[in-house]
RNA sequence: GCGCUCGUAGCUCAGUUGGAUAGAGUGUUUGGCUACGAACCAAAAGGUCAGGGGUUCGAAUCCCUUCGAGCGCACCA
């Protein structure tokens, strides 16, 4: 348990001893520093259970409080806040504990095991601006729930079935009829042909087959057709499709490699294909489906519903497999072999009526037990400035490699080329680049729209990536040539400004949980810049190593020391890589 | 039509189970390197929290309503 929540457990049980009962004790900060560093809003909220004035009860308490001399300063203002103040010693001490053993600043949790659906990737289509959220949130909440304590096991669940891929192969035939894969009379193994096709080409084939299918009927025919041989593992189809998604996953990788996300599976929608058959069993024995138009669905309205909610398409009429379908085989699979206690989607919110209906059909054939939570963790879509889905100038889809080589181009002309040797600048500019955007892309609550602003993303001053970089680097240069000084004990404050980063440091447990709680980024993205630009004002008006008081440098190098490990465990938790030197 | 998410400074966004005087960044104006790294620090200016009503000690936050925006509503994924 954290120091903190101890203090708040020692402070309830003082009010507990004054004659009050409080479920949930907390220790706020004060909106009015200027009257204490903590507020303790309570005796409000007893006035109506115990009929008493507020006041008259946040007299009772203190009376209780000043008893304890970790207390200073404490007095009621307005209608019955109670503020407190911590003593310089005990402020001190606590954040000497904290130097000695991190976890005694994180409150973990009753370990759990989830699996997290993220990434949203599809075969044959190149990473756009758009995947950056599900990737960069995802990847964090992993983190995040890894650091309190979760066993997370993140999934990048492949877009890698369904009519797109129908379409490129389709279109592959039609450019190389050729081919062997298409020669109904081959009896050798098809895994050993070459196929002449680059990543490259599939980005130029997808649109143009997606384009072809929307005004050609009779190609669009011909596309279900090669999905349904492809589902239905029809050889040379089959094998040629494997190919095409051996050739996209590569380079999938790469870009995720790049923003520093890392996959504990690279499952696809085809993998819980595998699945189809026992799924489709199990609804038949319950009986769940129904005939409609000729397709075959479940249906998921309840009573109680006010918006539309129609029924789970199951099987087409045309007899291929919807990704409704897909996601319950999914399901099925990740009980089967992995049996977590959650699973969480990490996608675009657009997509919250299809995981009802996912939901909703999954609980009625009991494909996980009750107690497993599915739970929907939507994101906001990314918008260009005129407030539509984000496009380049062109009128295209800008993706993720253009996005980062362009931000790349402005933080190479600001590393330093004193600190920073040749050879490692090129990597230096990549690793900024990709704090730039990660940060600016964690920094808005997760589940609002927010615009992309090619200029605020290429922004590198302020509320930024590269200004926590910054700052923790010189933290990091600062220790180094201070090390042969003494660390480890906070014994002193010299201004106000220290004890404001003290009691911020303190505040990480609640941040922490209350992030994991709202599965958003932006409460840990804006502590941490709250923490380091406190710690920068202090830094501009102190001279740490030339002090000398020694008790004052030591309490200012090891709160340096506390401030520095606090960025990198959360600039880790964000997946943001810090340089040696920038 | 039904439903979901929203409307906060010129712009982009925060805002704690309802808490005291609504905050950041950016932009504008201005000051600070012979300095532990200036991608930094400091100061000024900038608000009818979309409008109206209600709940209460207290509302940007909860409820009702009007206006406005975006999104979703089975054989695309």
């Amino acid at each position: 348990m954290s120091i903190i929540k101890e203090l708040n457990e020692d402070v309830k049980k003082l009010v507990e001893k004054a004659g009050y009962q409080v479920d949930n004790l907390i220790l706020q900060p004060s909106g009015r520093r200027d009257l204490g560093e903590f507020q303790l809003n309570d005796a409000m909220n007893l006035a109506k259970q115990y009929k008493k004035a507020p006041r008259i009860i946040a007299e009772d308490i203190v009376k209780f409080l000043e008893q304890d001399d970790r207390f200073t300063n404490l007095n009621i203002a307005g209608p019955g806040f109670i503020n407190i103040t911590l003593t310089d010693e005990y402020l001190g001490s606590l954040l000497t504990k904290i130097y000695e053993d991190k976890n005694l600043n994180i409150d973990k949790r009753t370990p759990k095991k989830v699996v997290l659906d993220y990434g949203g990737a599809n075969v044959a289509k190149a990473l756009h601006v758009g995947h950056l959220r599900s990737a960069n949130i995802g990847e964090a909440l992993k983190r995040l729930a890894t650091l309190l304590g979760y066993e997370v096991i993140g999934d990048a669940h492949l877009g890698d079935y369904g009519r797109p891929l129908g379409l490129v192969v389709l279109e592959i035939k039609k450019r190389y009829p050729d081919l062997t894969y298409f020669d109904s009379n081959y009896t050798g193994n098809f895994a050993e042909i070459k196929l002449p096709i680059t990543n490259k080409d599939l980005e130029e084939i997808y649109p143009y087959a997606s384009n072809k299918s929307k005004e050609d009927e009779g190609y669009l025919e011909e596309a279900r057709e090669v999905t349904f041989k492809i589902q239905n593992h029809e050889r040379g189809y089959y094998d040629l499709w494997k190919k095409v998604v051996e050739i996209s996953k590569q380079d999938i990788k790469q870009v995720y490699d790049l923003l520093n996300v890392e996959f504990e599976l690279w499952l696809g929608e085809s993998d819980a294909a595998e699945y189809i058959e026992e799924l489709t069993q199990i609804y038949e024995e319950k009986k769940i489906l129904k005939e409609s138009e000729g397709a075959l669905v479940v249906e998921v309205k309840e009573e109680e519903d006010t918006s539309p909610m129609p029924p789970l398409l199951f099987k087409r009429s045309n007899g291929t497999i919807s990704y409704e379908t897909t996601d319950l085989a999914t399901i099925l699979q990740r009980k089967k072999e992995l049996n977590p206690d959650e699973i969480w989607y990490c996608v675009d919110a657009r997509q919250e009526l299809h995981f009802e209906q996912v939901f909703r059909a999954a609980r009625k054939a009991e494909l996980v037990p009750e107690q497993v939570k599915l739970e929907f963790v939507g994101f906001g879509t990314m918008n260009g400035t005129d407030g539509k889905p984000f496009k380049t100038r062109d009128g295209g889809v800008m993706s993720l490699k253009e996005l980062i080589e362009l931000v790349e181009e402005e933080t190479k002309k600001r590393i330093n080329e004193e600190t920073v040797e040749e050879s490692k600048r090129e990597g230096v500019a990549k690793t900024v680049a990709i704090s730039t955007l990660k940060y600016a892309d964690l920094l808005p609550f997760r589940g609002t729209d927010y615009i992309f602003d090619l200029e605020k993303f290429s922004d590198l001053d302020g509320k930024t990536g590269p200004y926590l970089l910054y700052s923790t680097i010189r933290m990091k240069s600062l220790l180094e040539k201070g090390k042969h000084l003494n660390i480890g004990k906070i014994t002193k404050f010299k201004t106000e400004t220290e004890k404001e980063i003290a009691l911020t440091i303190l505040r990480l447990p609640v941040i922490l949980n209350k992030s994991l709680d709202s599965k958003s980024l932006n409460d840990i993205t804006e502590y941490i810049y709250k923490l380091t630009s406190l710690y920068n004002k202090f830094y501009a008006d102190n001279r740490i190593l030339t002090e000398e008081d020694p008790k004052l440098q030591e309490s200012w190098l090891t709160l340096t020391k506390i401030v520095y490990d606090i960025n990198i465990m959360l600039l880790d938790v964000l997946a943001i890589k810090v340089p040696e030197k920038m």
